[in-house]
DNA sequence: TCCCGTATATCCGGCGCAGAATATACTGGT
DNA sequence: ACCAGTATATTCTGCGCCGGATATACGGGA
């Protein structure tokens, strides 16, 4: 059976470990000083398990178990060759094929029908305010990393994350004022429905 | 032990049954036909697992099962209060609240610096187009639904979908052009480094 | 020196989900 | 009249994932 690209902490163990070898609990310290868990679930539970799919697809090898110290022993692991091929080709078919996500605000949003348009006004601006929140959250967060001297290609995927975030504000404000003064299509039967 | 609210399929229920009662496998046809499943993944196996939930807490109840014509038996299912409360104060949340959600094109592009320039403008474009093309088809569609007299409220799902693929597509399009003529920052080191 | 909290490092049990397999009944063509 | 293919309905089983449990070492305060 060939490796089946499920899990993303799997491509992260293999990025990590095209830097240099490391053990698990590396790995995962290491994925929170870079702040990639904000891109990337990290889970000790799953790190575990994915490694050992990796070693079973012979994408990484195990070394020897060390004992430093006198702290539990530990496994490191380096990848291999195979392992360096399947980071680039699952890369690029990452950014090259827009994957099907069921995303939960499209599920909501999809049935906002079904609550009393009175709600539904709360809540979006609810939503919007939120959004707002995370928006100045990260230009301060940009703010810093330039700061750092730290070049944009570091952080490639804030700069798409906010504009997102601004293109959701400006829908969910669109979609608000629709709301408000009922110019959105189908307002009198939703009107009518929640009386 | 409270309902979970894990499986978006179990909100696709609640909403349906609070129409009218009916059999795990009518309510997956019905899903089908109105195209629920563009945004709530459907799928047999969770569908009777998730009825079985909702079930077990009460939140919806199973009739008795019948025999219409020769076909296996079936059970129907109606929906409680506590499942009426439980679908709107879902739905709330669901809009109200921005989840985290791990999106793999944000893990693919946070990356993007270990694929060479050319590689990485290459797998961009590609997806640029890709797109490009289901801004189109969500066009056409909505032309469609539009022309079927259907209100706005209806499809307002596709509507935030396609506002957000554009916001995506001009990104996609300025990285790819930043990429092209060097400017995006950093870009000296990632041209050094792959040679 | 004793104790407690935190850091290091891994393992394990349970559960939800997905992709089947299963079983029967219609329908249309020859 | 027969067969194949599709529609109707549900069940089953494995596997990945997650949260919490486990075990040991280190550091600092009283």
């Amino acid at each position: 059976m060939t490796f089946k690209r499920t899990n993303p902490l799997a491509l992260a163990v293999l990025a990590l470990l095209s830097e240099r070898p490391m053990h698990p609990y590396e790995m995962a310290q290491t994925m929170r000083e870079r702040h990639q868990e904000e891109v990337i679930k990290l889970n000790y539970g799953s790190l575990y398990t994915v490694v050992e799919q990796l070693h079973r697809h012979e994408l990484i090898t195990a070394g020897a178990t060390q004992k430093a110290g006198n702290r539990p022993e530990r496994t490191v692991y380096a990848v291999t060759e195979a392992g360096t091929a399947e980071l680039h080709d699952w890369l690029r078919e990452l950014i090259a094929v827009p994957a099907k996500e069921y995303r939960r605000f499209e599920a909501g949003i999809s049935m906002v029908g079904l609550l009393p348009p009175h709600d539904a006004l709360a809540v979006v601006e609810q939503r919007e305010a939120a959004v707002g929140e995370q928006l100045t959250a990260l230009a301060v967060l940009l703010e810093k990393l330039a700061g750092m001297g730290l070049p944009q290609l570091a952080w490639i995927e804030l700069d798409y994350r906010m504009a997102m975030l601004r293109a959701e504000r400006a829908w969910l404000a669109w979609f608000a004022a629709a709301t408000r003064d009922g110019t959105v299509g189908g307002y009198e039967d939703w009107e009518d429905k929640h009386r």
